[in-house]
RNA sequence: ACGGGAAUAGCUCAGUCGGUAGAGCACUGGUCUCCAAAACCAGGUGUCGGGAGUUCGAGCCUCUCUUCCCGUG
């Protein structure tokens, strides 16, 4: 029995149900869950990430839920990095793992890989912060043409994040950010599978607003009032927690942002639908229960 | 039953003098190589309640039917 390691990925919009069904196949195969969720990965934020219960935790090990600190820098790369650690370790147990998750970049990176770039010093993200507050995109995509004119022409002129980004690369690594990407998949010398849980949508939509309308009664609110003196950080520039912050400030009723909150969730969960349309075939993950046995 | 008002996008509504139907919200599609629950890009989705008439031309004027609202019985 020489087979390969193999990875079960479960993936899907928020609220389609695949937490459970991973915990399910994770229990029946005996091995641990993998969370490919960038906010889940905080502490101190459970009940607006649907992050897994106490029992949850309990019956089946899980690795990246809470085990940061809301102010902590994480990225797609780190989370490669560190999975990419940890697989072996776990398959020295069991030769079938699984990954369950939402954060399509996050997925990505350990399935097709992440090109080597550099991470970005505090210097150099306060020099080009600064250059764009006080001169905005337009010296941001000045100095990106200037340093790497084919990745600037790459990089959607618009988006600020993107260029803002690039151009850190550039300065940092010290060649055009655009020579460092090969758009190159990784080789993984394992077997990785692909899951999600189709629905309809309409049926997604009606879970999400029921989902968030149980978060509200479990405490959302109390939640998000106790992260609320955190919220200029990334790990809370997140649905349910931004719009909480507006209520709080003053500048929307609850009603209204409990009721933004659910269209947010449901406009998260869109973008992440179309991101499941980069992998051709996706398998039911239902199809695990007849496989397992 | 009578009198008055209304009927336009999924919802709320605007639409001037009769001249190719519009806003907000909602919604839909897309981008993505280190903040990704982030950051961006694109799109008006319509039998103007039905039918007929006047007119070169009707969301708008006329007639009629339907439905809803208000008032009086």
């Amino acid at each position: 029995m020489s087979q390969k390691n193999k990875l079960i990925v479960i993936t899907g919009a928020t609220g389609s149900g695949k937490s459970a069904v991973a915990l399910d196949i994770a229990r029946r195969l005996g091995c641990h869950i993998i969370s490919a969720d960038s906010r889940q990965i905080f502490r101190g934020i459970p009940i607006g990430t649907a992050a897994p219960t106490a029992e949850e935790l309990a019956a089946v090990p899980h690795h990246f839920v809470a085990t940061l600190d809301l102010d902590r820098q994480y990225s797609a790369a780190q989370y490669e990095a560190d999975v990419m650690a940890l697989l072996p370790r776990l398959w020295e147990q069991n030769p079938v793992q699984v990954m369950c998750g939402g954060s399509m970049m996050y997925i990505d990176a350990v399935v097709r890989g992440i090109d080597e770039l550099p991470t970005i010093s505090p210097a150099v993200r306060a020099e080009t912060m600064r250059l764009y507050e006080e001169h905005g995109l337009d010296a941001i995509r000045a100095e990106l043409r200037r340093l790497d004119p084919v990745g600037a022409s790459r990089v959607d002129p618009a988006n600020p994040r993107r260029n803002i980004h690039a151009l850190e690369i550039c300065i940092e690594a010290g060649v055009p950010a655009s020579t460092l990407l090969t758009g190159q998949a990784k080789e993984r010398p394992f077997d990785i599978e692909i899951y999600h849980l189709p629905m309809e949508r309409s049926d997604l939509f009606d879970r999400i607003n029921r989902r968030v309308d149980a978060m509200v009664d479990a405490g959302l609110v109390e939640e998000a009032r106790s992260v609320y003196h955190l919220r200029h950080l990334n790990s809370l520039n997140t649905v349910g927690y931004k719009e909480l912050f507006a209520a709080f400030d003053g500048t929307m009723p609850l009603p209204v942002a409990i009721e933004r909150i659910k269209k947010n969730t449901r406009v998260y969960a869109k973008k992440q639908l179309t991101w499941l349309r980069r992998y051709p075939a996706l398998a039911d993950a239902r199809l695990l229960y007849d496989i397992i046995k």
